[in-house]
RNA sequence: UCCCCGGUAGCUCAAUCGGCAGAGCGGGUGGCUGUUAACCACUAGGUUGUAGGUUCGAGUCCUACCCGGGGAGCCA
């Protein structure tokens, strides 16, 4: 007999006969002749509860599991008489797959997250992190076919990359070199290899020939970050355009975050109303007011004058010329404007050479969507699609020319505008869940000492 | 990498001025009840992060290190 799962069971429009069921044990709690199981396979956030009386012939061995117990229940589904649920299982026959011994880490009320995270291979099975890894399973679906509704194709980035820098941080070597040699001419490339920090570059070379693309793949930063908004693997988005300019980006930027706003609260109701009851009270109205207004646009020498007019007092005042602070960020998205902002035109200075040079010189069209409690969640640009200009801005920032040849090049033949962004995956997670530790929105995250698991 | 805070039972936390290491949950045993993170009783459970130091006496004070958290920088 094949099993249901739980999601469809509790769904059901009237009582079925035969039904069997597959999960786990959260709890139980016995009378005199039988007792209640709460069961949950991962289907949803929901448990089944399974009624399991003494005529069971294994009742004596049913009446000693203990949470994280792997059972199967064949029975039948009735309507419960209890207050609390609408459908429960009268079990017919109960199989014990594998008992849970009386140190399984997880009891029944709630641990810190810190705790749960030194059992990160044992937390998927509590109410939150089950919900966190169904909904992240949800997003990623929702970005798909968002793009897919978009007229986007799905590129594959490589991983592995022989470009030394992308413009975006320290990066981790890869080698198959024994510990102390260093005669990269005998390694598995014949030079020096290395994680991938972005899937751009290369997504833009992709774009030039299918139009509009994106991937979607892991990246990686050897950066010693110790916040929770960082991790050493993470999840990034990045669509890449062709004949798009920087204001199409920003209106794609604010419509993919919306789109998957509303993705959740169409798809994953029970998941999201844990976050909001358990997690943060205020998630539901954020959410819905990001979703409901526009964003602000705000150009970059506007928000420093924003800021330098406020009387609000930072640690750092904003000045022309140097990046925004995180404080900064958040008196704009919390507490100026109370909603995302998208900051444009950054000065040349502060931003990587790909990013295209406006007509003043003196800023990039580059752009950066900044959110409530997270920060920055997505940083774009239009991409400097003039050789020359291009060229020139790469001697500038001292790269090798000969490094990045084939990027140079697509900029020589049929050459067009284009634009793209990076959205960190983690960080929407994050904004749609509550959650406020990146550690807690990936099953098993990478951060400096920690690669456990 | 820098700044701040913390580390006591399996988990979450108490322990007054430096003076007998404790509670709830979880576990075990028994009871009770169509129960709802059930309830009641009993019970086991400790190298107080590690190494040194001060003291008659250290969970408590000092030093170093390790681990965790928060903030900053880097960014997504």
């Amino acid at each position: 007999m094949k099993r249901t799962k739980i999601n469809k069971l509790l769904k059901s429009e009237g009582p079925i006969d035969d039904i069997l069921i597959k999960g786990w044990i959260r709890t139980r709690r016995d009378s005199k002749t039988f007792s209640f199981i709460e069961m949950n396979d991962g289907s949803c956030l929901a448990n089944i509860q399974v009624i399991a009386d003494d005529k069971l012939p294994n009742y004596e061995d049913i009446r000693k599991i203990n949470t994280g117990s792997s059972v199967s229940v064949r029975g039948k589904l009735v309507p419960s008489q209890g207050k609390g649920q609408k459908w429960e299982v009268q079990a017919e026959e109960f199989e014990i797959i594998q008992a849970a011994p009386e140190d399984y880490p997880l009891q029944k009320k709630r641990h810190s997250d810190e705790f749960l995270r030194t059992i990160a291979h044992l937390r998927p099975r509590t109410n939150k992190y089950g919900a966190a890894f169904r909904i992240r399973s949800d997003i990623s679906y929702a970005i798909h076919r968002f793009f897919r509704e978009n007229g986007f194709r799905y590129v594959h980035t490589p991983i592995l990359t022989g470009s030394d820098c992308e413009g975006a941080g320290e990066m981790f070597k890869v080698t198959t070199l024994s510990a102390g040699r260093n005669d990269i001419q005998n390694d598995f490339f014949g030079k020096e290899a290395k994680l991938t920090v972005s899937g751009q570059l290369e997504a833009e070379l992709l774009a030039l020939a299918l139009g509009d693309v994106y991937t979607f793949g892991p990246t990686f930063r050897a950066e010693n970050s110790n916040t929770r908004r960082h991790a050493a693997e993470f999840w990034m988005v990045e669509p890449e355009m062709a004949f798009c300019d920087i204001e199409d980006n920003m209106d794609l930027a604010e419509k993919i975050i919306k789109y998957v706003i509303e993705y959740v609260f169409a798809e994953c109701n029970q998941d999201l109303e844990l976050f909001c009851r358990f997690v943060d009270k205020g998630l539901k109205s954020r959410l819905e007011s990001i979703a409901g207004s526009d964003f602000i646009r705000l150009p970059y020498n506007e928000a420093v004058n924003i800021m330098k007019k406020s009387n609000e007092k930072f640690e750092f005042p904003a000045s022309y010329g140097s990046d925004l602070q995180t404080e900064h960020e958040r008196f704009l998205t919390e507490k100026y404007f109370k909603k995302p902002v998208i900051v444009f035109d950054y000065p040349k200075e502060i931003k990587p050479f790909y990013m295209r040079l406006n007509d003043d010189e003196k800023t990039v069209a580059a752009m950066d969507v900044l959110v409530p409690q997270i920060g920055e969640i997505i940083g774009g640009s239009q991409r400097e699609e003039r050789y020359a200009f291009l060229k020139s801005r790469m001697i500038e920032s001292g790269l090798s020319l000969d490094d990045y040849w084939w990027y140079l090049e697509s900029r020589k033949y049929g050459s067009a505008p284009h634009s793209g962004f990076g959205l960190g995956f983690e960080r929407l997670i994050m904004l749609i869940t509550g959650i406020t530790n990146i550690r807690d929105v990936i099953p098993f995250p990478r951060t400096p000492k920690n690669i456990e698991f």
